[in-house]
DNA sequence: ACGATAGTCAAGCATGCTTGACTAAATAGT
DNA sequence: ACTATTTAGTCAAGCATGCTTGACTATCGT
């Protein structure tokens, strides 16, 4: 087999070239370390998919189907997380005292306290370890930059 | 209910600091919508999983076992990979020369010119327009904290 | 002859979803 | 006031993805 000189120069380019490659490779290490750092220290079975939904619920409560929509997900899916993180602890329902079909969703709480801040803290202590490592500098390059490139992806 | 103050600044700064929640959700994003494009003019069924081998197999041809090593999974798992790619001829299996028991896998060609280099084209236009939304200087930015990131991780 | 190695076949599992069918409560139309 | 439709949530089943483990065959190296 000749290899072509030009294929090789053309498939080394491209292979760097590729963002998503190293994104997709980052979010993964990234995500299953602190996961496993939050699972060792603190509930019991977490997954990422329980962490994406927390910044969609208000304090105050939100309904699931708020919830689902403005995660682009069904209601169901949103329902199934939210019992999962019910039987851990972090979450709870209760009735919508605005409309009897709806329930809020929202952090419950030990001692007027939120559970949820205990799991946080691991997750913070995670990136703290990470900004020791690059700096500061890069860390906020990244999340700006990141931030960025997420408002394109999204407005397509 | 009363909501202290505190639980909420604690609450707002943790969402933000969340590094890896925006990782994720930017890698989910960039590639499904690279994926939709590659499928779209391409081949049939690519999907992420199939794109993370490219740059584990060598130009010569890789044995299945050695790939499986580098990339840190379970031979089977990446003989599955091969045989979806194959069937979408983007890969061959050809037989190791000096082992019997052995095969290489290769990039697949078609009046000499590897077949892959259609879908990485389509992938690097898919760039390109990130990289007009973006900037080059966002773009560079980003690749290398990725980079730098990832470094860490993986020497963990 | 014999143990290690390369690869395959088959089955199964965790994750993160989806769709369909349903109940109960709210709300709009007449 | 009273159906009729919409809405909030749940239950159940199923599916795509990306793996894993176990069992097996063929070949290699000693």
């Amino acid at each position: 087999m000749v290899v072509d000189p030009k294929d090789i120069a053309e498939l080394e380019a491209r292979k760097r070239a590729s963002l998503g490659q190293v994104l997709i490779k980052a979010a993964r290490l990234l995500n299953e370390q602190a996961m496993a750092r939050v699972r060792e220290l603190t509930w019991q079975d977490v997954r990422p998919a329980h962490t994406t939904l927390f910044p969609y619920i208000d304090l105050e409560g939100s309904r699931i189907t708020d919830i689902a929509e403005r995660m682009g997900l069904s209601k169901q899916a949103v329902g199934q997380l939210v019992t999962e993180l019910e039987s851990m602890d972090v979450l709870e329902r209760v009735p919508d005292p605005t409309d009897g079909r709806a329930k809020l969703v929202r952090f419950a709480r030990r001692d007027g306290r939120l559970i949820l801040l205990d799991g946080l803290a691991v997750l913070a202590e995670f990136e703290e370890g990470l900004v020791k490592e690059l700096g500061t500098k890069r860390i906020e390059a990244l999340r700006e930059n990141l931030g960025a490139l997420l408002d394109v992806l999204e407005s397509r």
